[in-house]
DNA sequence: CGAAAACGTTAACAAAAGATAAGGATTTGT
DNA sequence: ACAAATCCTTATCTTTTGTTAACGTTTTCG
C-alpha cells in the first residue's frame, strides 16, 4: 500500500462526514501523515500522550489495559474505522491503555497540532469542526449502546447480541476468544462456559 | 425561574464551548425554548424519537430502562449539564429509555430541527458545529471512562471510585442507593453487601 | 395526620463468575 | 520442521452476585 492510494481510500471514506473539493483537498492533504505499523507494534502506550488520530486503511488494532500483569482487551478497530486514545488525544493527557496492531496495519494519521491548525485555518476550519463533530458523535453512539449493555444485560446476553449483529460477527471471526471475553467484561474461562451453556440449551 | 434568567445562565455556561457576541446571540436566542418539567415527568419515553437536547438550568434527571417490569437507572444529569437521549436525538430513531425529572426541573432546549437550521445558518453554522463537536467530545470522554471501568474493574472498585471523585460524591449524596446500584451495574442488595464489606474492612 | 409506598439491610439459597491448574490442539517463530 | 508459546476447554474450589423474602425505618401523598 502506497501513500497516495491510502489517501484516496481515506478521502472516499471521509465523504461520509465531509466532502472536500479539489482546492480544499490540496490544502488538507499536507496535514496528513502515512504510517505503517508492524504487527504487535503499539500505536500508543499508557503514560504517553496520544498525539494522533488515525484512520485504518488496512489492518486492525486492539485497545487494552494491563491490570495485575494481565492484558485486558477492551475494544477493536478495523479497516475504514478511526483509531485513537480519544480522551488522551482530545485532552492531551496521558493515555491509560495500549493500542496495538493486530496485523500489519496502514494508517492515515492527523496530529493534534495539525488538527488545531486546520480548525484555525479559514479554508478548512468549518469542515474540520464538522468532521470532529460527526466523528465524536459516531463514537458517542457506539459507547451509549455499550454502556447500556453493561447496565441492562448479563454477559450471556451481551454475547448473544454480538452473535446477532454484523460488526459483532466480524469481531467473533477475527479475534481470539479471550480478547472477546474481556471485551464482554468477563474472563475467558467464563466465556467458554457461556458458549457451552448455549450449545447445550440449543442442541 | 423565568426564561430570561434561564437564558442568561445558559449563555454563561455555553462560553465553555462557544462565545456568542451580541449580534449572534440575538439570532441564536429565538431558536431556544424554555421548558419546565414537574418532578417525575418524562423528558423522553422509549419508542418515541427524542426531539430536543436540553440544558439543565435547575434540577436533575435520571435515565432508566425498564427490564422485566423493573426500572434500571443508568445515568444522572444535574444543573449545568446537558440532557438528551443522544443517540435518538442524533439519528432521529426511537429512544430505548426514559429520561425523568427527579425534581422540578427547568431546561433550555434546542430541537433537532432548530439545530439543523442553525448549522445551515451562515451566521451561526460555524459556532454550532463547534458547539456540537465539543459537546459530543465531552460526553465521549465520560463514556470512555465508564466503559473502561466496566471492563477493568469490579463493582466494589467502581463504588470506591465513585467515593473518590467529586461528581461521584454528588451522585451518592443526592441519589437513593438503589439507583446508584444499577448505575454501577449491580443490584441494590449487592451494593448493600459491598458497603458492609467496606465498613467492616476499614473499621 | 395516617395509610401506603418506598428504602436499606439482612438472611438463605441458587446461579454465575473468578482463580487456578491441567491437558490437548493449534499457531508461531526460528 | 520442531520446540515454544498460545489458545480453548474442562474441572475444582472459592468468591461474588442474583433472587426472594422479611423486617424496621423513612418518605410520600391524599
Amino acid at each position: 500500500m502506497d501513500e497516495l492510494k491510502a489517501q484516496a481510500i481515506f478521502r472516499e471514506q471521509l465523504k461520509k462526514y465531509v466532502d472536500f473539493n479539489e482546492a480544499e483537498w490540496i490544502v488538507f492533504a499536507p496535514y496528513l501523515s502515512f504510517v505503517t505499523l508492524k504487527k504487535k507494534k503499539n500505536f500508543i502506550e499508557p503514560g504517553t500522550v496520544c498525539k494522533d488520530v488515525g484512520f485504518i486503511v488496512k489492518g486492525s488494532v486492539r485497545y487494552f489495559h494491563v491490570k495485575d500483569g494481565e492484558e485486558i482487551t477492551g475494544y477493536f478497530s478495523f479497516e475504514n474505522e478511526y483509531v485513537s486514545s480519544y480522551k488522551s488525544f482530545l485532552t492531551q493527557t496521558p493515555s491509560v491503555h495500549y493500542i496495538q496492531a493486530l496485523e500489519d496495519t496502514d494508517l492515515i494519521t492527523i496530529t493534534q497540532k495539525n488538527m488545531q491548525a486546520m480548525l484555525a485555518n479559514p479554508m478548512l476550519g468549518y469542515k474540520m469542526e464538522r468532521f470532529g463533530r460527526l466523528l465524536a458523535e459516531h463514537y458517542l453512539i457506539c459507547y451509549e449502546d455499550r454502556v447500556s449493555s453493561f447496565i441492562t444485560k448479563t454477559p450471556e446476553e451481551r454475547y448473544l447480541d454480538l452473535l446477532s449483529i454484523s460488526t459483532g460477527r466480524e469481531i467473533l471471526q477475527r479475534m481470539p476468544q479471550h480478547y472477546i471475553a474481556h471485551f464482554l467484561g468477563i474472563t475467558p474461562v467464563s466465556l467458554s462456559r457461556i458458549r457451552r451453556r448455549i450449545m447445550v440449551e440449543s442442541k
